[in-house]
RNA sequence: GCCCGGGUGGCGGAAUUGGUAGACGCGCCAGACUCAAAAUCUGGUUCUCGCAAGAGAGUGGGGGUUCGAUUCCCCCCCCGGGCACCA
């Protein structure tokens, strides 16, 4: 009997769907174990080899974690709302709903084939308006609730105009407009319309206006962390800024708990630290300056942002953003000219540019502020490296311990206020804090680590400043003007937005057509009548609006009355262990925290971090093949035509490498009708081009010629010149991707191999979290692990397992993968877990082992790797019954054997004797010091162990 | 520029966290079976010298701590990722 995995996977997976193997269940006395990969884009590519590495991964900890006797729940769904739907169903001309129906559809088959344990019962779409009316709801929820930071927490927004109606705004300052003051009298007064505008500016999702990232390509807005380097993260549109009216979820509020937070949870330090970045948390103070205002008596008051207060005294020059408020009231006649051109200049520069060639520009406006302290007058600069958004939008330039107020200085010669003495050497700054002050009046002497309070404490008693803290996060853009995508609640009446009634949801995405933008950059729902006609809002919520939650969802999916029970939510609590890339590390990972965090804060469930562990799975990455192209052409006056494509051999390309005449000379001797020419004036074009090449039609690096000349007419009379008869191509890692010819399709190595194979494969191809090359070449040793493992039980053809005892030899392999597999799968380093499974096999077979008592645990360990080849060995075995749902709490501790070992234990590496060790001893205590008490301390005369340290599992060193 | 990772055979990668470096797999070489091929099995495979036994070198480079360093410390080089006028 061969290992026929087709039939083999084929018969099971079909048991595994009938008996509903992989449901799942909310009641349960077992404990509980949530593991969850990042739910996929259904995109119309459908998956290549690298999409289910991490579902790989976390399927064998399901499976692993189910036979330790946990109930495991491990979902699948998909994140159909968004973008990138959209834009595949505009270019294939079908409606959205259509083609991503498709694509999910595909994705399944093709995660099916791979076998997965997925509970589909329980799957999501966020398209599904089953799903998107608890997406509507939690909107709902944001909107009407306020953060109170007294208390750090998300509140009704009742409970604020309770406040308000008596004491007014003074104990919780407007988030949205700090200035904002009123008395409880003066709120009563207020009209509905204004009362409803000072509401909004403290909802944690708020429509108001403000500057977005508007890319017209793609017709929306989109959130910063969707915009890269300037142009769209999808498509790599250009994006600009726009003022526009958009919804905005408050998470600001939150930064300080999205920080805290990060030391609750099991992230990679990578991974902490760039959501860290991005929230950008720093502390300082605001100082106030005072600007005389030319020709006038007045002052104006100028707030800076700095988080060195302490240099204070060595501020030589303030800068101002081009955009601020006070820069056309400052400029002074004589500047006034050069100020206006230079604003000019900021904004005809694009966003792009600014990043792309960071030059020192700026202008002197005229004016000079005073130095709260000592009075001095300082003057007052604009530039473009000064941001509107942050801060204040003005800084304190102290040129001797900032680099870029430094070459700031330089550029237009403004003298340099020394206070760090010998610390600042004449032409660099230097940015330390560990330094003592000087020239700075009463700080003088002192540490700057130490000033930094002294100074914060002297500006807030005379009023001049304020400690502050600062964050780079801004509020995140909730709204985009496109279709595919969940609408608001909303309905809007004389510029005020009023929710719709929870009866009123789902309100149901309606049909469309086309999906043109609506007149004045709103979405394709302003062109429908009925909607408008409602004064429906016009945008949708952003893709992450429905991946913000779904972890709860699958939790109690079917759930019409709330978006997930209580029971549910506090049974399945937390996610155990989130699988998925680190692209998401500041958008969806950031969001749904931030969710969370008001769900509970609203009461609506008992945890405020939904990832209790995230492993970020490396990126499978393409192995690219290339041949490199002749490109000539021959001077008019040649009389030969030659009219083949010639392709040149890599080898030959490497060897003439940096020597083109004799790269040229060579492939022109090869080509019968153009051997002779002269490549240095009977062609007027001559070169090398290197294409890429289907690796389908490549076997290692060998170009199979003759399917490369079938593949396009174009190639028919292809030519190929090379050193041995093999034409040799040029290889490169790459990104996966269809237009690299390099994507390979997990069903072909399904069908080839089988799904146990190309599991395994993923995961001995290399540590989890690190990215690797494709290589299909790899999986033959796999296979053919999988192969001994079947003749192990089918040495001649048929079955052959007895019921003898184990020998001593078997037990001690036997054990020794026990142990190790536990250990690698408990912390996902799974690659070595295959590799010990490989070991066990070789040496088994050659011990020529068919014990029942050794390969059965065998097949319980193996299980979570291949599921199918072991269900069916298993069957064989036991006749019934089935491994997979078997459930083995501690089952390795099952198989331990009453045996024991013997040991050559030598001193420092110098055999002395053998001792023997019980096989419970050596699985736990292999190097435990009782050990070394108990049994080799009188041994060695009482000198003291070292260390014990067994030698590949065959010998014992002390070392004294 | 700043902050994280990382650098080990021809290749992917192991190394019990300071203890025989190179597990396991790929590739390659030799052999067995076979009319032959495939499949399978056995042995070999870090490099240099040597027919061999063996000797020497060896974990990016240089230095240090240690009986002992891929592992710890300092300096430098290279690769991958993230952030980047955030005051």
């Amino acid at each position: 009997m061969e290992y026929a995995f087709r039939e083999i996977e084929e018969k099971w997976q079909k048991r595994w769907k009938e008996e509903r193997i992989y449901q799942v269940s909310n009641d349960s006395d077992k404990p509980k174990c949530y593991v969850l990969d990042m739910f996929p884009y259904p995109s119309g590519a459908g998956l290549h080899v690298g999409h289910p590495l991490g579902y790989i991964a976390s399927d064998i900890y399901a499976r692993y974690k189910r036979l330790q006797g946990f109930n495991v729940l491990h979902p699948m769904g998909f994140d159909a709302f968004g973008l990138p739907a959209e834009q595949y169903a505009i270019e294939t001309g079908q409606h959205p709903a259509v083609t991503t129906e498709k694509n999910i559809e595909a994705f399944k088959k093709q995660m099916d084939n791979i076998g997965f344990c997925f509970d589909w019962s329980r799957e999501v779409r966020t398209s599904d308006p089953r799903y998107y009316r608890w997406t509507q709801w939690i909107f709902l929820e944001l909107f009407h609730s306020w953060y109170n930071r007294e208390a750090s927490k998300a509140e009704p927004i009742s409970t604020l105009v309770n406040i308000f109606e008596t004491q007014g705004n003074q104990a919780h300052p407007c988030p949205g407009e700090a200035s904002l003051r009123f008395s409880s009298g003066e709120w009563l007064a207020f009209g509905e319309n204004k009362r409803q505008k000072i509401l909004m500016n403290y909802r944690l999702c708020y429509c108001g206006i403000g500057e977005v990232n508007w890319c017209e390509a793609l017709g929306t807005v989109l959130a910063n962390d969707e915009v890269v380097n300037g142009v769209s993260e999808r498509g790599g549109y250009p994006v600009v800024k726009k003022k526009l009216r958009q919804w905005y979820l408050r998470i600001t509020e939150y930064a300080d708990r999205l920080l805290e937070g990060l030391g609750t949870v099991d992230f990679s330090e990578a991974m902490k630290e760039m959501q860290s970045n991005w929230i950008g948390r720093s502390s300082g103070a605001d100082i106030e300056f005072k600007i005389k205002k030319p020709g006038s008596a007045d002052a104006l008051p100028l707030t800076v942002y700095t988080t060195r207060p302490d240099t204070v005294f060595g501020v030589d020059f303030m800068v101002l953003a081009p955009e601020h408020a006070l820069v056309s009231e400052i400029k002074s006649p004589g500047q006034a000219a050069a100020v206006e051109d230079y604003v000019a200049y900021v904004q005809s520069r694009s966003e792009r540019e600014r990043i792309a060639e960071k030059k020192i520009s700026g202008c002197f406006t005229g004016a000079y502020a005073i130095h709260p302290f000592s009075g001095k007058q300082i003057p007052v600069w604009i530039s473009e490296y000064v941001l509107a958004g942050y801060g204040t939008g003005a800084i304190m330039a102290v040129p001797c311990g900032d680099e870029r107020d430094h070459k700031f200085a330089r550029h237009f010669n403004i003298p340099i206020t020394n206070i760090i003495g010998d610390a600042y050497n004449g032409h660099e700054a230097n940015p330390s804090k560990d330094v003592r002050l000087q020239n700075s009046d009463f700080l003088n002497g002192l540490p700057m680590a130490e000033a930094i309070e002294v100074v914060i404490r002297k500006l807030e008693t005379e009023g001049t400043g304020l400690r502050k803290v600062n964050y780079k996060m801004r509020d995140a853009a909730f709204s985009r003007q496109r279709y595919w995508g969940e609408p608001f609640p909303i309905r809007w009446e004389e510029g005020i937005a009023y929710p719709l009634n929870e009866d009123r949801l789902p309100l149901e995405l309606p049909y469309v057509e086309t999906y043109k933008p609506g007149p004045e950059g709103e979405g394709p729902l302003a062109n429908i009548p009925e909607w408008t006609a409602q004064h429906l809002e016009t945008n949708t919520m952003p893709g992450y609006a429905g991946s913000s939650w779904y972890f709860l969802r699958y939790m109690d999916p079917g759930n019409d009355q709330v978006f997930a029970s209580r029971k549910a939510t506090d049974y399945w609590n937390q996610v155990d262990m989130y699988i998925g890339g680190t692209e998401h590390a500041v958008g969806h990972l950031l969001y749904s925290r931030m969710w969370t965090k008001v769900l509970s804060d609203l009461g609506y469930i008992g945890f405020d971090e939904p990832y209790k562990k995230l492993v970020n799975q490396g990126m499978i990455q393409g192995s690219s093949r290339f041949v490199y192209a002749f490109n000539f052409k021959l001077q008019p006056e040649i009389p030969v035509t030659f009219d083949h494509p010639v392709f040149v051999s890599f080898d030959v390309c490497r060897k003439y490498e940096n020597d083109d005449p004799g790269l040229f000379k060579f492939i022109l001797s090869r080509i019968g009708e153009l051997s002779g020419l002269d490549p240095e004036k009977d062609f007027s074009t001559i070169g090398v081009i290197p294409l890429h090449v289907d690796i389908g039609l490549v076997s290692g690096n060998e170009l199979d010629k003759e399917a490369f000349r079938r593949s396009n007419p174009k190639y028919a009379g292809a030519v190929f010149v090379s050193e041995t008869d093999q034409y040799i191509c040029g290889s490169e890692v790459e990104k996966m991707s269809k237009s690299k010819y390099n994507v390979v399709n997990p069903d072909d190595i399904v069908s080839r191999y089988g799904a146990d194979t190309f599991r395994m494969y993923e995961m001995f191809l290399g540590p989890l979290e690190q990215s690797k090359p494709w290589d299909t070449k790899g999986i033959e040793g796999v296979h053919r692990f999988l192969k001994k493992l079947w003749r192990l039980f089918f040495p001649d053809g048929s079955l052959v397992v007895n019921d003898d005892a184990p020998t001593e030899g078997e037990l001690r392999i036997l054990h020794k993968t026990i142990k190790k597999v536990k250990e690698d799968t408990e912390k996902l380093s799974f690659n070595t877990a295959v590799s010990q499974f490989m070991i066990c096999v070789n040496e088994l077979t050659a011990l020529k082992c068919h014990k029942k008592k050794v390969l059965e645990p065998l097949l319980i360990l193996l299980t979570p790797y291949a599921p199918h080849v072991t269900e069916e060995l298993w069957h064989l075995l036991k006749g019934a019954g089935s491994v997979l749902n078997a459930s083995y709490p501690g089952y390795a501790e099952k198989y331990l054997q009453e045996a024991t070992f013997t040991y050559p234990v030598a001193i420092n590496g110098k055999t002395r004797t053998e001792m023997t060790f019980s096989a419970d001893a050596l699985q736990t205590d292999m190097e435990a010091e009782v050990l070394a008490d108990n049994v080799v301390q009188k041994w060695i005369d009482g000198k003291q162990v070292k260390k014990m340290i067994v030698v590949k599992g065959r010998m014992i060193n002390v070392v004294v």
